[in-house]
DNA sequence: TGCACGATGAAC
DNA sequence: TTCATCGTGCAC
């Protein structure tokens, strides 16, 4: 197991995406070691990207989304689910992946089928905002032995208020993996 | 200072 | 299809 370096985050934002797709997700909890494998992520590209957050330009809750890459973007979502996103590209930019889905790989418990149902399994909330994925208890890792992967690739889910943006096709997923939240 | 509205999930 | 539930951004 291999922790991603920060230039792996620093390049554009559709091909860490895609490339996200198989790694480990590692969070070490009270719990114990809780790993996931990413199945299903989405990109979103920036500020000109209607979709994403950092569309509003920076505010107290986007500054993390355009700080430097290789950082964890978290929120809190109709009040009551977490989100998990990984920022992108060169400081700045305000772009970042959500990562959607996993596959339980170790001391996961409950569905992972989705953003905020992966975040319950990983014990993942807002106290990891900012949290740098380079640290030793929080990070993305390239598993040992890494399988022949298609990908799929689809529309953003829940953002048509972005108009166009709502058509482009910046969802991710591993055909055929019974984890994914909408196949 | 108030208020409309989600990058969702679960129940009906 | 409806609803729970609250932080954020922006209008006033």
């Amino acid at each position: 197991m291999k922790k991603l370096r920060r230039s792996f985050y620093d390049r554009e934002t559709t091909l860490v995406a895609q490339d996200l797709l198989g790694k480990w997700l590692v969070h070490q909890t009270g719990g114990g070691e809780r790993i996931g494998k990413i199945v299903e992520v989405e990109a979103y590209l920036g500020e000109h990207d209607l979709a994403a957050h950092s569309s509003k330009g920076v505010t107290e809750r986007t500054k993390i989304m355009f700080g430097p890459p290789g950082h964890a973007y978290v929120y809190l979502i109709y009040g009551m689910h977490h989100c998990l996103n990984v920022v992108t590209e060169k400081e700045g930019n305000g772009a970042a992946v959500l990562l959607r889905a996993v596959e339980p790989v170790k001391n996961l418990t409950g569905k992972t089928n989705g953003p905020g149902l992966l975040c319950r399994a990983m014990e993942i909330d807002r106290r990891l905002n900012g949290h740098d994925l380079l640290s030793d208890e929080f990070f993305i890792a390239q598993p040992e032995a890494s399988e022949k992967i298609t990908i799929v690739k689809r529309p953003r889910i829940g953002v048509d208020y972005a108009r166009h943006w709502a058509k482009r096709l910046l969802r991710f997923y591993l055909k055929g993996n019974p984890f994914v939240s909408r196949p």
